[in-house]
DNA sequence: TTGTCATATGACATACTTGTCATATGCAAA
DNA sequence: TTTGCATATGACAAGTATGTCATATGACAA
């Protein structure tokens, strides 16, 4: 929650802050982040940003959002381009794909995604804990494959998408060293088939 | 590799400073660790610090190898106590108790094996990579599991361990924050049960 | 032109950090 | 006792950071 004084701004000065923060808190840790490094990037003196902003959580939270608003647009897109598919894994699939694209078009927010996941600074900490975390729509697709007898009923719904979101996250900071999409979802689908029919040979009833 | 005047110290003091190191690299990230509260804990004075070690990067060195030999230590005594068992996943549990137990008894050490992990500072980016991992074993036994019809031939036993490693950091960082040691056994169980059966129901054939 | 008010600025106080260095201390040998 | 050497010390310089505040600026109204 910016001060007042910030929305006055034009918005081309709101972006160019926007964006000196994206850059900070994409290089460093929230901890490590420094005002000094944003404010000089945006082109601002320091007296302004504290007209602005109340302190650095205060413009990391408004960072966030706005993030937020681009992410959700982006995702909208995707979902109007390619419609889900009719199961569990089908669905997921679409959701990495998505998830890949973003990384790659956006790396500097995905960067900062990842920071909020492995970051354990206290503010940080108490953030995460609010995020919604867009899984119940996941839950629900493993549920309604559980009835039409797709998926283990014994399987626990939570424990699968956490399973997978740990994965994911995995698949994520690998594709930024390596930087290699293709491989990156080619290894994502080895695992996910992993997930779905494990690594036990089958008992010697097919063979 | 610190200098000669600390490994002049006795021995009590060694450890003293030792611990200091590890107090302060378990609470802070690498980057935000401070000198002034080791010295403060350990109760020596600056000059003497630097009389010791060559700068943060030396001292946390340090820290790790001792950490290692301690590690090294107690795997053996587990080793000893309890023999392996005879296939991969039997393997996996042992090991896994083990990492659980280490969690346990040394909250600090585990805590800053975490923060290896994460931590995405250059230093601990250059380190990360020279660290062996000492998975080659569970490689072997993976293989050799695959020879004897017990796992699928067509997965590779690499992005096996992969996908295991991650997950049994996410069980060790839940563990952290639950501190319930028999329910995350419990969990870790059911996650190999996935990795092991998968999810998808049987193709009506056995029910 | 003058008055008013929102906004912009950077100097400042304060509090941290790291690494150095002149000096002090204490022990052991001569 | 005196000399000499290893070690201990904290003041210091130089850098970083944050948040405040008196002052400057510029735009718009009277």
């Amino acid at each position: 929650m910016p001060k007042e004084t910030f929305y006055n701004l034009d918005g081309a000065k709101q972006r160019r802050i926007f964006q000196a923060a994206v850059q900070e808190f994409s290089r460093r840790s929230f901890n490590e982040a420094s005002i000094n490094q944003i404010i000089k990037q945006a082109g601002i003196s320091r007296g302004s940003f504290y007209q602005y902003f109340q302190d650095k959580e205060d413009i990391y939270l408004y960072m966030l959002t706005e993030i937020g608003k681009e992410k959700t647009a982006a995702i909208e897109q995707v979902r109007q381009q390619r419609p889900a598919g009719d199961d569990f894994f089908a669905a997921l699939l679409q959701m990495t794909e998505a998830a890949l694209d973003w990384a790659r078009a956006m790396p500097q927010y995905n960067q900062i995604g990842m920071r909020m996941i492995l970051d354990d600074s206290e503010f940080i900490i108490k953030l995460r804990q609010l995020s919604p975390a867009a899984v119940n729509q996941f839950i629900t697709l493993i549920e309604r494959d559980q009835k039409r007898g797709l998926i283990k009923s014994d399987v626990k719904p939570e424990l699968v998408i956490d399973v997978i979101m740990v994965l994911m996250q995995h698949c994520l900071k690998e594709y930024y060293q390596s930087a290699d999409y293709a491989g990156m979802l080619q290894q994502a689908k080895k695992i996910f088939a992993i997930i779905k029919h494990g690594i036990a040979a089958p008992k010697s009833t097919g063979e």
